[in-house]
DNA sequence: GTCTATAGATCGATAGAC
DNA sequence: GTCTATCGATCTATAGAC
């Protein structure tokens, strides 16, 4: 059955937000206009409205999606009792989830000054969020003395900082795979924190 | 004696490039419109074009300058005969010289998807030169047995990296001083790398 | 739900007076 | 060297037809 013309609903909405994402993480925010994206799905930039309030609640949507998300992929994440497993788990889980989703991460980082206060400050509560997530861990490893960091909050923003940096390098198909660089990053992190 | 009134070339040149900076840092290059720099300068839009051909020249100029001037200051630290004093050395001086001048760093690592591809190339070019000098110092390392550094370009990369992150969160006047943040940060650095 | 059309503002850059 | 004035393009967002 024919569906009525011009009604698509229920694609045309992630459609917008996809095609939002991949122009927004490659030539930033400001620099992309709302007809680009139409552009990119196929439809005329006022049909975008049907979906968005503005441009502005296009981009919160997108990060404020991309943090849930985030923190409740890590809380899904099996803990192992060892406080150094949970280490090495979350440099591989912020690797490997990262690295999944470049888009989505580049834009949480590039595009938190065009937010509005309002919205930037509901971003920044769910980063510090997931920054607390690595700092809990360290601060058991202290407490257990198989972790030396004499400031659990700089080293958690330290070791986050330096996983980041995968994505400004990592290429598929490159010189190394996925789990070799999981297990280079592991290994600096290990020595970074350890007694 | 008076100027000719509107003559002040050999000042309003500078004060357009730190109106410029301070802008783009801030607000990101695409956001901001020549009418503001303008503004902020004290000048109309048309007597920027003295000055800059146009709005790219503007932003490739201020990040060629800044890279310039980092490698040069980097060519000029004295550099200690131990290759793990070499080590401190680059961690304290890009901490240093980085939260000096913050404007300009992020200007150099967040707009770079606004440069014309011909200006991209060449400010790659600058970055990579520097990183370059970071794994020269941890080759030597590797090569005298003081290092255990799988892979010197990554981790010249991740040390990187994390020190950028300082960038971050530090605020003069914060519960940190810049000696303490120095210290450990390469306190991180220094376990990362050793043997 | 998507279209065409457009309001209303702002953009980068230029021309010409002084 | 800076000004005023403006060109031509582009922007976000809305209105109304279908």
């Amino acid at each position: 059955m024919a569906r009525t013309q011009g009604s698509h609903s229920d694609i045309t909405g992630p459609r917008i937000r996809a095609a939002a994402q991949e122009l927004f993480a490659r030539h930033g925010y400001a620099a992309v206009s709302m007809r680009q994206i139409a552009g990119a799905v196929g439809v005329q930039a006022g049909a975008l409205y049907n979906y968005t309030p503005d441009k502005q609640s296009l981009l919160f949507d997108l990060m404020q999606a991309h943090m849930e998300d985030l923190l409740a992929a890590w809380a899904d994440e099996a803990a192992p009792q060892e406080v150094l497993g949970r280490l090495e788990g979350f440099v591989r889980f912020h690797i490997r989830y990262n690295l999944a989703r470049p888009d989505a991460v580049f834009i949480a980082y590039m595009e938190l000054r065009n937010l509005t206060p309002e919205n930037f400050a509901r971003i920044e509560d769910r980063r510090r969020a997931y920054e607390d997530q690595l700092e809990i861990i360290l601060k058991a490893g202290v407490a257990q003395g198989v972790f030396l960091v004499p400031d659990t909050k700089i080293a958690a923003l330290a070791v986050i900082a330096m996983l980041n940096g995968v994505l400004t390098w990592y290429r598929d198909g490159g010189r190394l795979s996925l789990q070799e660089v999981e297990t280079l990053y592991w290994d600096m992190v290990r020595k970074a924190v350890g007694v």
